[in-house]
DNA sequence: TAGGCCATCTGGTCCT
DNA sequence: AGGACCAGATGGCCTA
């Protein structure tokens, strides 16, 4: 039984969609919706000038050296497209985001960890609830079990905890957020209210620290 | 214009 | 020998 989780963080809403769409959209064909894909080809373009220009790429000739290179150098390409796919699958089950948006490599492999962090939790807190409305009921026909969970951002203000955040800049991934968190252990009318307090949602932190309740 | 992010090239290293 | 992986270098694109 897992938690429905619905859950855009705030600080990722407020990404700005020109901040997130580095790309001329005519250019995107690729459905890449930052568009790195859809970038040309450097083998076409930047490939012939840094092989011009950087001494390090001379080896751009003819003769069995020259092909070995460029096989690899193909190997490469096809091992970071590879990476990246596996990036955007992993960016695809994080929390919703606006069509807009596009967390960067970085941003993804932390706010990835963080989010299994965060639902591990979450399980473990209504693990626990359930277990204390059991002891407390002596009801052992209600499953101690989590039923759901919902998710929703909420501004700091909202959630009346003091905050620096910046949201309006390109790094308000390191600003404060917060999520509230409703756990259903067995029915709804015993949801858990609980804040989870994003601080530095995506940033590499103590993550315990950054959990309210 | 500076800084961030990215794709690509490249050579080195390790493994099969 | 050839492929996978890695890190450094480079240049393009974009935003503030």
């Amino acid at each position: 039984m897992y938690p429905k989780v619905i859950c855009v963080p705030d600080a990722l809403r407020r990404f700005s969609p020109t901040l997130r769409n580095r790309v001329n959209e005519a250019d995107d064909t690729s459905g890449d919706s930052r568009g790195q894909l859809t970038r040309k080809p450097a083998t076409v373009t930047r490939g012939d000038v840094s092989s011009v220009k950087n001494p390090k790429h001379r080896c751009e000739q003819s003769g069995q050296r020259g092909r070995r290179r460029m096989k690899a150098n193909d190997r490469e390409r096809h091992r970071m497209h590879n990476l990246n796919s596996a990036l955007d699958a992993l960016r695809s089950i994080l929390p919703a985001l606006p069509e807009d948006a596009k967390l960067t490599k970085i941003e993804t492999l932390r706010f990835a960890r963080n989010y299994i962090w965060a639902l591990t939790e979450t399980l473990r807190m209504a693990d626990q609830h359930a277990h204390t409305q059991d002891y407390l009921a002596s009801d052992v026909s209600s499953p101690a079990s989590v039923l759901s969970a919902e998710w929703d951002s909420a501004s700091p203000s909202e959630c009346g905890y003091g905050t620096n955040a910046d949201f309006g800049h390109r790094n308000s991934l390191t600003a404060v957020n917060e999520m509230s968190c409703r756990i259903f252990p067995g029915n709804e009318s015993s949801a858990i209210p609980v804040t989870f307090c994003f601080k530095s949602l995506c940033a590499d932190n103590d993550l315990t620290s950054m959990w309210h309740f």
